[in-house]
DNA sequence: GTGGTCTAGACCACG
DNA sequence: GTGGTCTAGACCACT
């Protein structure tokens, strides 16, 4: 369920936050349902506890889930947050994204048609 | 014309190199044209001269810029097939970010006023 | 396994990624096999970490090796490509110096000749 | 007649060696024939004259041609060695050209082949 | 522990 | 003057 791509530059807490999301999101993780535990992701993964660690307890400080010391880490009920989470991340992309077509004089109207095209393509996903 | 943001966490070397290749593709530097010396830039900005360097060795790998040892770093000629380059990654970045805005569900018509804002604010830098 | 020549003029760097290169390509070094780290090649060869930094960071951006901070310095898995692209650059170099050999009017048997005596040659290392 | 490649990583002084080496091998300079002036080929070429004198006085030195005070700078009547020359740079070349066809594992046969086929092709120059 | 970045200062070859 | 390489030593983030 869970993966990491040791070979991306992305850190590997990083990787496993946004997994674990868009489980969430896709709904694959239903609220109040317990995550895997630090030590079985951790076998299960080849990685670092303590890199399993700072992913669950980033993603408690952000209200994605919650820890019960002693009994594991659960969705929290609330997505909201999360989606709130991922709209300030795509925020932040676009914006960068669009200064660098800026500065490469590319005219807003490409922009506009390349956006229209993809939203209105069919899904196919991709990790 | 040339600065950093010490601030930014973004390595010194990757904003020189971003910062010249905007001043490359937006034309403010012409083909041929000579860039500062390693050493001038480096006092200018008070940036350590192998910083500076590291970031026109690797522009010149990225055959934005080409190099002679005793004469100074110069502009590439072919900058057209640089420009190219560049709108195929941000056309790539560009589907990745709407592929997740659409799993979120973003309204196209948001995203479409974000892009609207940022074309039209003005450039003032940053990173 | 890796030595460095200091008398030599090639750049330590240079030397250090060629002898990696062949470690690869000579099936000494298997894919996804980890590479001694900075610091440990650092001391064993009495050459500065950051010669080491360098030569690793270029042979990752020429995708003979990957780097995951925190982890290490892995071959690459895909190394046909590589061996494709060095044949090819290989192949170049022939061509051009036998231009130059043809130029000179130098016979193709002396050419044969001092091949057969090379490829029969023990193996010596030198650069 | 002469020219220099910027952008070519080779310093200028050994482009112009190879290049008056070629016009002497090509019979476009006459043994006893006199080379531009080094201040007029500097100002020709856009170069240093230190440059221009590092050229003629290391061809002078490895008899190519020989430099009279006052006068200037007149091919050698000797061609033989300009001649020896290269054969002993060819050789060089295909030494390292050779090793790095063994690291690659690179069938002998295959070598004599592509070098068979190139030595039958018709010659069309090229710098 | 790992790699990544940066500074300071030195020496070299080339122009 | 130019860039190119290297050392020494520091600090950072990630595992």
């Amino acid at each position: 369920m869970i993966t990491v791509d040791f070979k991306n530059r992305t850190p590997i807490y990083e990787q496993l936050k946004s997994n674990i999301q868009k489980l969430i999101l896709s709904g694959a993780l239903a609220p109040n349902e317990q995550l895997p535990s630090v030590r079985a992701l951790s076998v299960e993964l080849g990685i670092n506890p303590n890199t399993i660690q700072r992913a669950y307890s980033e993603l408690e400080k952000e209200g994605i889930v919650y820890i019960t010391p002693g009994r594991g880490c659960f969705v929290s009920e609330d997505t909201a947050s999360i989606t709130e989470n991922k709209k300030k991340e795509i925020s932040e992309r676009l914006t960068l994204l669009l200064r660098d077509a800026k500065a490469l004089a590319i005219p807003l109207d490409l922009v506009m048609e390349k956006i229209q095209s993809i939203y209105s393509e069919k899904e196919e996903d991709g990790q």
